[in-house]
DNA sequence: GTTGAGTTTGCAATCGGTTGCAGGTTATGT
DNA sequence: ACATAACCTGCAACCGATTGCAAACTCAAC
């Protein structure tokens, strides 16, 4: 069995308190001793036993992470970035994963909240109301959106969407498409304000094309309809989108960029491995991870000064910029007028 | 705060060591004083704390998780499968990513193994010494790997490559390109291994071109050594790898699957949107994430019978099987016996 | 040689559960 | 009615740490 404190002090000829100072405090303990100590710690390979620890310290060293699928590359990035940077602060992740269930959501958190310090919530599908009451009882951060009173990181879909519409109103399009995700999802409702405040600054239009699933075959399902609209340019809301407009555009004979320029959001692995090579937003995903990880620590080690502190909505929070990278789906629009089927 | 046992059992009107086997032994209590527990519990919100539990049982109910590289989506998925399995069972996961680096791993499983009842180790890199020592003082499960005397999950590499193999020879095809992963793997040597067999099995040759880095970027590197060989069709490592190879060859200006047909093996994702969509061997990712989860909770739950159960090596040991996905990465082999170019 | 301050150390309680053991109750058999 | 067993329940110890409090010791100053 592992050694136990007890098994420290017998060895150092001191009592187990004295062990647990010269570890914790070592300021309070004298230096030889101390050093009789950090000796029997070395020989027995002692570690302290981190439940003992939690039970009457009232702290785990432990967070949680829920995220909605970690196979969607963008959760396991995020993911990464917060494992981590919880590792360099000696705190361990349990990781869930919803399965896109946001009724799955709240209950997961609940179950985990009673072994962790605090969760950090990932894209939460959450309705605002469970989420303050989510946050009653447990310390939480949210990635990707922001709530009122709750801290949280989130990306500057604003200035994002600005980048590409800039982009494509410098190419020539006057006219683009928006595909949108889950209507209900923080981020769609920003970018699709953010497209909203652009084309209207850039003197172009926008033709929203409606909501579509976050994946693959939700842009294979709105390409269709993008076409009809005209445009020469479409903004999709994430990569896995652009992709799936990518595939059924091809199918439909359509020339990227020759005909239609597309541009996406995440700027996920895949996205320079498409063909063409996608345009997209790129956001720094384990920086966003990074980031809650933080966030969380701060609020744990300190709540007041925490829930007082600045930021939007008067919490902490983390706003992360978004950079366009210009790769092979968008070029100059098509000389006709009136759209992309020449 | 939370209510504890000797809230629950106040309430209820009996003894902290009741209200414990109320809920862990309900054989031993009467009926009636049950259901006054089960109330208590009910009206406080009772959960017992685990970190007290573990203490006294020893048991911790976590387990970890150590992959190479979260943001690959093999292990992304095989992640998926754990923590999904794991939640089943009211067992919750750590996860640690080494970001590939094979010096960090034994570190890691070390710091991990003392918060945890036993640790999954998938696609472990460490050599197969380290890995005996490390199971010398945990309890492990491998993923993708099989080592002398420790349980763990594997693919049936052979049968893969020779459902591939059988496929290729069906479309024409005669000799046969090999892009290998990493020298050290496990997967590469049982692959190549597999490969030779059914080369020789159903009268074809094979063309090895030798180890690269299981990456979009390593298919890339691999491609043009692959056209040297006068091959006519190749497997690659995984779908990364063949991913990339489909990239080089489009530059370079051949058809796949006209000049060349390519084959993948893993089925992640993006394999489906690649274009050509990608011919692969379809392995269970997250059905070897959901066994590793059971061995290891077999092995915890019972020990002596675990180690002499039977099994390759004398332990527990799962194979899951691969299956053929035929997508448009392949076709017949081109006329010409020569080669691709011509 | 005392006193007092300052420094080190140990005792014992505590965190929230589990479990061996003993005591009390009730049912069963005669 | 009494012995015996079967069944429940509570007491108290324990898991491995941390921490308030008090005792012990050192040292300097008077």
């Amino acid at each position: 069995m592992a050694a136990t404190i007890r098994d420290v002090a017998r060895l150092a000829g001191v009592s187990a308190s004295t062990v647990s100072r010269a570890l914790s405090l070592p300021g309070m303990v004298n230096a030889a001793t101390r050093a009789r100590v950090a000796a029997a710690v070395e020989q027995l390979g002692y570690e302290p036993n981190r439940a003992a620890r939690g039970l009457i310290t009232g702290r785990t060293g432990t967070i949680g992470l829920v995220v909605p699928d970690l196979a969607n590359p963008f959760f396991a990035s995020v993911t990464k970035g917060v494992q981590a940077r919880a590792r360099r602060h000696d705190v361990a992740v349990f990781v869930a994963d919803t399965d896109e269930d946001p009724a799955a959501e709240a209950g997961l958190v609940r179950a985990l909240s009673k072994q962790v310090d605090g969760v950090i919530l990932c894209s939460p599908r959450a309705s605002s109301d469970e989420l303050a009451a989510i946050a009653q009882d447990t310390t939480v951060v949210l990635v990707n959106r922001a709530a009122e009173g709750i801290p949280g990181v989130t990306y500057d879909n604003e200035g994002g969407m600005r980048q590409a519409v800039a982009h494509l109103v410098a190419l020539g399009h006057h006219r683009i498409a928006w595909v949108g995700g889950p209507a209900t999802s923080w981020s769609t409702q920003h970018r699709g304000l953010g497209l909203r405040n652009a084309v209207e600054e850039l003197r172009a239009t926008l033709a929203p094309v409606g909501n579509f699933a976050p994946t693959y075959e939700g842009g294979m399902a709105a390409a269709d309809q993008v076409i009809a609209t005209g445009a020469t340019a479409v903004v999709a809301y994430n990569d896995l989108v652009a992709i799936g407009l990518l595939a059924r555009l091809h199918a439909r004979g359509l020339a990227v960029p020759g005909d239609l320029s597309v541009v996406g959001v995440d700027d996920i692995a895949m996205s320079s491995m498409a063909r063409p090579a996608l345009t997209t937003v790129r956001l720094p995903k384990q920086e966003a991870g990074r980031i809650a990880v933080e966030l969380l620590l701060t609020m744990l080690d300190d709540p007041e000064s925490a829930a007082t502190s600045a930021g939007t909505h008067g919490g902490l929070h983390g706003e992360l910029h978004g950079e366009l990278i210009v790769r092979d789906s968008t070029g100059p629009a098509p000389h006709t007028e009136k759209g992309a089927l020449a």
